[in-house]
DNA sequence: TCTTGACCCTATAGCGACTATAGGCCCTAT
DNA sequence: ATAGGGCCTATAGTCGCTATAGGGTCAAGA
């Protein structure tokens, strides 16, 4: 059974746009065509998109991905690349969650600075203008990127 | 004292180009010039880059930055609608660490999946292929977005 | 005096992973 | 016959920068 893209879309809960853009890039092979020029997708592009969405909800980029998929439709003897990309996004969610927390800390001690009223200024506008000491601050300054929270 | 922006930018720990973005994005003003055109910063810049500074490390977009900088400029009476902002904030940032450790889970999962060789197929990408049968990915199908680890 | 290098300027394009818009064809139901 | 939904292509916009090109300014050293 041939499906057309807004049904692959449902199937596997990704945007119709998204699965044309997979295309455009290269993760996706260009389909078979209706005599209409509708895409129609088969068995083997389901799981495809699956393994695309599975590998973008673990957070790997589309770059990764390409390569993943090059090692899946060539396997060679040894997968060691596959287990640094692995650990390598463990050691990244690590440290983003660190990032997190530590963020968490600095919006919760905000947002006690207010006291309900204008009276003096607010106290959050205050923190905000002078900042606060913390090493943490002082790194970001240094390594910005990263830092939509 | 005056500062030229490379001067500005070593004291705020912000990018010469980020802060003729910023310029641009209308949350600086336009600074004085040299007659050679130069700009020049004085307090007031700075303590305004600064504040900038501080709100993205905490995560604001650059639309809430300027919305809090008007609020600032021209103080009202209460500041519920900034109390709002860091609670909303402080909820994105614990729904993200959430989000996160299942992330983390995952992958480590996966990460013991594999034996070290390739015979029979990579566990990795036989997971990566099938999916888990997972509610949190379930939930990411639906609503995607965010997604980058 | 010349030149080197660090700094400054503007304007424009690129990043990643989509998302939105415009303009048009196809098909079914009312 | 027309309205609504789905499909097509091509192009531009999102966010917060970052990089590149092409040029002017200025102080120090050979």
């Amino acid at each position: 059974m041939k499906l057309k893209i807004g049904e692959l879309a449902k199937m596997t809960g990704c945007q119709v746009v998204t699965i044309r853009y997979y295309e455009k890039e290269g993760l996706l092979e260009r389909p078979e065509r209706t005599e209409r020029n509708y895409r129609l997708y088969g068995d083997g592009d389901i799981a495809r998109l699956r393994f695309i969405r599975h590998c973008r909800q673990h957070g790997m980029s589309l770059a990764e991905i390409r390569t993943l998929l090059v090692y899946s439709d060539h396997p060679t003897g040894s997968c060691d690349w596959i287990n640094r990309l692995i650990r390598t996004h463990i050691e990244a969610v690590e440290q983003q969650i660190r990032d997190l927390e530590h963020l968490k800390t600095h919006l919760e001690s905000l947002y006690h600075k207010c006291d309900g009223n204008r009276e003096g200024g607010c106290g959050i506008l205050k923190s905000l203008i002078d900042g606060e000491n913390c090493q943490y601050c002082q790194a970001r300054q240094r390594r910005p990127g990263q830092e939509r929270a």
